[in-house]
DNA sequence: CATCGATGTTGAG
DNA sequence: TCAACCTCGATGG
């Protein structure tokens, strides 16, 4: 279920781990036999993300596409190479524990990941946020860990595993192929250039009669945000989510490009969906703790606006749970 | 144990 | 506009 800093921060695990080298391929489940089959044996050199979907190069020119959609995440085990850019080294990434972080971030010894950035090490398999305090588990020398319900994919190194589950989309496509799907997405603040992809998304966003609420979603429009990033954003811009895109001030519609290429960064960092900036050191701490002290409106049904105490209001946008402030967003 | 819901997209009608 | 798809943690009895 991630919005696009998850993919992101997958993209760099495989980045760090897999690109230069030689894969197995498998799929447990049975309903990627085929495309296992292609890749198996080949070297990965090269990683992608672009928006929500991510691209892997294997050699000789055959690239798989892979989107996570709601309930789709990526397993790490193995010997993780930390990424100092990021929060942690293993784990679950793309489904998010209780905490609202996209990935678990304890290693062996039970102690978060930073700590040993840098040092490649044996790690824990399949670690669950839940499971921190039962320590060590028989499965932990495991090689190569057990497959543990529905893997579409598994890619598998000396030393690395991944395991995908879940996806709404796992497929092999080729060098044209994936020109064409990256050429249909929005921009993406990571992959394009600052200023050429505002002007992209002020362009595709404004003149549209279609309400800015629905703009965000669009991947064609703009690539990423998902539904908990919707609401704060427009939260956060105190826009009404029913503004048809040509009724947004084009400097509203700059400021929330940029706010995006704002957000996404620290979430890439974070692993939290973190949208509630200048918060005072407590505030920050608390809000880090609990994903019900996060966010400005998304999932605050009923609650008090945290800036004006108006209820905030709970409907439904093209099938969507959208949160909102009927009177900050008036 | 059954049922629900979720950070998403596609395609039929 | 709506159902379908994919998986699993949370929730209720």
């Amino acid at each position: 279920m991630p919005e696009g800093h998850s993919v992101h921060r997958i993209a760099r695990q495989f980045d760090r781990n897999f690109v230069g080298r030689r894969i197995r391929a498998s799929s447990p489940q049975g309903r990627f036999v085929d495309g296992a089959a292609v890749l198996d044996g080949r070297e990965v050199e090269q990683v992608r993300a672009v928006g929500k979907q991510m691209f892997l190069l294997f050699d000789g020119e055959t690239w798989l596409r892979v989107h996570l959609g709601m309930y789709g995440a990526w397993d790490f085990a193995g010997e993780i190479v930390v990424d100092p850019t990021i929060a942690s080294a293993n784990g679950r990434m793309g489904q998010t524990n209780q905490r609202g972080t996209d990935l678990a971030v304890f290693d062996s010894a039970g102690e978060n990941s930073l700590a040993s950035i840098g040092a490649p090490r044996r790690a824990r398999g399949h670690v669950r946020m839940s499971e921190q305090t039962t320590g060590l588990d028989e499965s932990d020398d495991a090689w190569p860990p057990p497959v543990v319900g529905q893997v579409r994919l598994r890619l598998l190194t000396e030393v690395t595993c991944a395991d995908l589950r879940g996806p709404t989309a796992c497929e092999l496509l080729t060098p044209d192929e994936v020109i064409t799907v990256i050429s249909k997405l929005g921009p993406d603040p990571l992959v394009v250039d600052a200023a050429e992809g505002e002007e992209t998304f002020v362009t595709r966003a404004g003149g549209k009669r279609t309400p800015i609420g629905l703009l965000l979603m669009d991947q064609t429009v703009i690539s990423g945000i998902g539904n908990v990033y919707r609401a704060e954003l427009l939260f956060r811009h105190r826009l009404n989510p029913h503004t048809p895109g040509r009724d947004v001030p084009q400097e509203v519609l700059r400021a929330l490009w940029r706010d995006w290429s704002h957000l996404l960064v620290i979430g890439v960092e974070t692993g939290q969906m973190m949208t509630m900036d200048d918060l005072d050191p407590e505030a920050y701490r608390r809000a880090m703790a609990s994903r019900d002290d996060r966010h400005w409106v998304y999932h605050r049904a009923g609650l008090p606006c945290r800036v004006c105490g108006t209820h905030i209001l709970l409907e439904e946008m093209a099938h969507r749970k959208l949160y909102w402030c009927p009177s900050c967003q008036a």
